[in-house]
RNA sequence: GGGCGCAUAGCUCAGUUGGUUAGAGCGCAUGUAUCACACACAUGAGGUCCGGGGUUCGAGUCCCUGUGCGCCCACCA
């Protein structure tokens, strides 16, 4: 009879961690996640936005993989290629103050270890932990081809990252500046603009007296920042401001050193702001940095790289803290009688994102990127549609960020990350070059001779790598077939926080190196929040975390509810009752196997599911049909709520909740051919559903294909169902829709009559059509079955005190003399009446009204009519059977 | 200051180019140990589609406006 592994009888429940552990391995062994690059089908591709090397995995990564990992498996089962590019990201900032914290516990210091062995810690950590993340991504069920993961420091990214900056140099698109940075006095580095975030803070006004040389009169100048002014080069009025302009081209004497400071007229001093005065401290304000450089003013750098007072300051200020010499510098202008007042200011303070503290803007020498011209390109290319943000709205985000883009500040003070590839000579001579032996080459050139250099001490924005994945990963700069094959990707799966930071730049690296997009489609999923909707922090006790929930309900479960929940421009808010409910929906699905295999449906390789006659057959295979249709074209829309939804109303609401009730009278009953073809029909709609399920529930779905299918095949490399769509016949459908309505209306009725479950009623029928005499004829049994009656008959007269539904034409009488309350079942089809009558004077009002008639298309009238029609007969049956109550 | 999003059942959310009686899950109520499943089955209650105005024969859906909530960018006088 059966062979293979099906013949072991599936098990009373589902084991999800049994199975889970067991078919991964089974699934990466087999080499079922490994692209072809040989191939002629077509490719398909998504790049990992590479977690953390040292992360590990929470439900945001969670969210992200299970879409990434639903849409790979929708796509290998339509024979396409896959290329799902496994990685991680040596993260500089974040990785480095995780080393330098578990070195803190050892007493060590990474300043008194030096550079080279610290970065041996480093990798030493990368080498213990950086594993975490990928046992964890396979946890989660994700197929990517891991023989070709990455890590963006490896040697062959570091050649790809080195070649990159080394052009971009070549063309003016990389320098060196010195200008204001945004500084973390912690980190001790530059930070980029992105990596500042602004801080609502509760803070104070301070209004300062500054005498003008030579007369009585004061200036005031109000700051939120009282300890630059030992940084100020001069005070600014409005040209235009009345009354204070006259004060242009004075002196003012800075109180608290010698300094004598110029009065200038600059439009960026607002009248309406402060005082109408401001004091300018180029070397420690952006604003005023601009201002300075139109009046020339000098700059005067205050602080050292801890954010120290240093020695440009009056000696009572040098090496206090900054906030320490703000409040001395207070007290000190108060004793001077210079301190006009102080008013409470809230105002944003930016801080660092990882550092958390206040950034100082500071004067330094850096590298930039000309993101702006960079941006023009990546623009356009989205412009014109060659990339497509789904869902569409942040194409506005991305448009207003690459149009108001600034230089890209790329170079950090730190030790973990791409060294920049630049070397100096004793006389600072710059040489950008791939490598020492080039860049030896050309000093060289340059000096002449063989000339000692030292390397730039920086290094690279962790970003600046990022930017490469899509092409650094499949091998560029060499012209691998990779590159030619996966390249340009064809979605990009992420969260919109990082569409500055990484969508953006690879957009702009992709196309100024490749020469085209990285990526077709870019879809931007939602943030993951508790089941308030507030963000889940560690501080808030509210983290859920993905491995425990796999642990508790199956990673199939954690899975469904994702993308049950995963709706466009809307937040996930992840309910601990969600996933139990998807638990559920597998639990559901076991059983729905259990049932098959217990009533021998085997699955028929050579099925043809155009060759069945019993209609409910016919009827189901179409509801398949037209399932797995609606699944694929929402998968293919990115819906992945809808996509799931469909599945699940499906496999619960069409498989179980009726089709494989229908089988039951089939398959205890003596027709054989009619219980061979329901068998397999039942067979082939199991494996059906088990494609259909698979990209959302892999595991559970693989499981049981080896029972129900087991030839030896894995699901995950079958193909996607498709099929004529003339499978499905509206007759089939209609007839079986009916079916279900006249069972649902006798449960009813039974229901709101408080008839006993058990109790097996007769059923008389009036006024059948000769089809519904017929369908009577094909589904008596099932009918019985469900609504639970002991036979079906006829009349052609009502009977007293029986209580009465009606479909269609045929009225179903439930001859329950005695039984029922005549009170209640007049009251039961009073309301019903009341219904349809409400249904009529709607109707009705609509067609009396001309203009609905001679405007609403035809066929809307035409509905209209056939429902007053409906409503009327209805109205019309169910007086009648309240009169027969009376009677 | 600039921009974006959201508001539908007690809760969480669907609702396609405007067109039957606005749907689902959870929760709730009632009943059921029925031979796949109590993580289940059956039946039911539950809605001012945020307020106001407009367009239209017709608006949950489109436009304007107001309110509430959330997010992004800018902003250290």
């Amino acid at each position: 009879m059966r062979n293979g592994p099906h013949t072991m009888s599936i098990d009373k429940t589902y084991d999800p961690a049994a199975t889970e552990a067991r078919l991964y391995s089974k699934w990466e062994d087999s080499g079922a996640f490994a692209c072809d690059p040989t191939s002629k089908v077509d490719p398909y591709c998504i790049m990992i936005p590479p977690p953390n090397v040292t992360g590990s995995l929470h439900m945001g990564h969670g969210l992200t993989f299970t879409i990434q990992d639903t849409l790979i498996r929708f796509a290998r089962m339509r024979g396409r290629d896959t290329l799902w590019q496994p990685g991680t990201d040596h993260a500089g900032i974040a990785t480095q103050m995780v080393v330098e914290r578990e070195l803190a516990k050892e007493g060590l210091d990474r300043r008194t270890m030096g550079r080279e062995k610290f970065l041996e810690k480093v990798w030493q950590w990368k080498a213990e932990s950086g594993g975490t993340i990928t046992k964890q991504l396979r946890r989660l069920g994700a197929s990517l081809d891991w023989p070709r993961e990455r890590f963006t420091l490896d040697p062959a990214l570091n050649r790809a990252v080195n070649k990159v900056f080394v052009q971009l140099y070549n063309e003016k698109l990389i320098y060196k500046d010195k200008r204001l940075v945004n500084w973390d006095p912690k980190m001790l580095s530059a930070i980029s603009d992105l990596e500042v975030e602004s801080k609502e803070i509760k803070g104070n006004l301070w209004y300062f007296h500054y005498p003008i040389d030579g007369s009585d009169e004061m200036i005031t100048v109000a700051t939120t920042r009282p300890e630059t002014m030992l940084g100020d080069t001069a005070v600014a009025v409005h040209p235009e401001n009345g009354k204070l302009k006259h004060l242009i081209g004075k002196m003012v004497r800075l109180p608290l050193t010698d300094r004598l400071i110029p009065v200038v007229g600059d439009e960026y001093a607002d009248p309406e702001k402060g005082t109408g005065a401001v004091k300018i401290t180029p070397a420690h304000d952006f604003n005023d940095f601009e201002v300075g450089k139109r009046h020339n003013l000098e700059m005067i750098n205050i602080f050292d790289k801890h954010a120290i007072l240093n020695e440009n300051t009056p000696e009572k200020y040098r090496g206090m803290e900054r906030f320490e010499a703000r409040k001395q510098i207070i007290a000190d202008m108060e004793s001077l009688g210079l301190l006009e007042k102080i008013e409470p200011h809230v105002h944003a303070v930016p801080h660092g994102d990882r550092s958390g503290v206040p950034i100082e803007p500071w004067l330094s020498e850096q590298w930039y990127c000309d993101a702006k011209t960079l941006a023009a390109p990546a623009l356009k290319a989205v412009e014109e549609g060659h990339t497509k943000f789904v869902p569409e709205q942040w194409t506005n985000t991305y448009y207003a960020w690459m149009r108001n883009i600034e230089p890209w500040c790329i170079s950090r003070q730190l030790w973990w990350g791409h060294q920049i590839p630049a070397w100096y000579g004793p006389d600072g001579q710059v040489f950008v070059a791939h490598d020492e032996e080039e860049a030896n080459a050309m000093a060289q050139k340059a000096y002449g001779k063989a000339t000692p250099l030292t390397r730039d001490e920086d290094v690279l924005d962790t970003w600046f790598s990022s930017a490469l994945w899509p092409f650094s990963t499949l091998g560029w700069p060499e012209q691998t077939p990779e590159l030619e094959r996966y390249y340009p990707t064809d979605v990009l799966v992420t969260g919109f926080d990082i569409i500055f930071f990484w969508v953006a730049r690879m957009m702009m690296m992709g196309l100024h190196f490749m020469g085209d997009v990285p990526f077709r489609t870019v879809y931007m999923h939602a943030l993951v929040r508790d089941a308030k909707g507030q963000k889940m922090s560690k501080t808030k006790g509210n983290v859920m975390d993905p491995l425990d929930i796999i642990g508790a309900y199956g990673c199939d479960a954690l899975r469904f509810t994702l993308c049950t929940l995963s709706t466009p421009g809307r937040d996930i808010k992840l309910a601990p009752a969600r996933i139990e409910s998807s638990r559920n929906f597998a639990t559901k699905l076991w059983n729905a196997a259990r049932y098959c295999q217990m009533n021998e449906c085997v699955w028929q390789a050579d099925f043809n599911p155009a060759s069945v006659k019993q209609t409910i057959n016919k009827w189901i295979i179409g509801e398949t049909v037209d399932a797995v249709n609606k699944v694929a074209s929402q998968l293919d829309a990115y819906r992945f709520d809808l996509s799931s939804h469909s599945v699940y109303e499906f496999v619960w609401n069409v498989f179980c909740d009726w089709y494989l009730e229908f089988t039951k009278p089939i398959l205890s009953g003596t027709d054989e051919a009619a219980k061979a073809e329901t068998r397999a029909t039942t067979a082939w709609v199991l494996g059906q559903m088990l494609k259909m399920m698979h990209p959302f529930m892999p595991y559970i779905t693989e499981e049981l294909w080896e029972h129900v299918v087991g030839d030896g095949t894995m699901l995950i490399t079958t193909r996607w169902p498709s099929y004529d769509t003339g499978l499905a016949t509206k007759e089939a459908q209609n007839e079986m829709n009916w079916v279900v309505r006249v069972i649902t209306a006798i449960r009813g009725v039974r229901a709101e009559l408080n008839v006993p479950a058990s109790a097996k009623i007769e059923t008389l029928v009036k006024g059948a059509s000769d089809q519904t005499q017929k369908r009577l004829a094909t589904h008596g049994a099932l009918i019985e079955r469900l609504a639970r009656l002991s036979a079906i008959g006829e009349t052609a007269t009502t009977p007293a005190n029986v209580a009465q539904t009606i479909i269609d034409e045929t009225t179903f009488i439930l001859p329950l003399e005695g039984v029922i309350d005549i009170a209640q079942e007049k009251e039961r089809l009073a309301k019903e009446c009341a219904k349809w009558a409400e249904e009529i004077k709607k109707v009705e009002a609509k067609l009396a009204n001309p203009s609905f008639v001679d405007r609403a298309p035809e066929d809307v009238v035409e509905e209209h009519k056939e429902r007053l029609e409906n409503a009327r007969a209805m109205v019309a049956k169910l007086g009648e059977a309240q009169k027969s109550l009376a009677a």
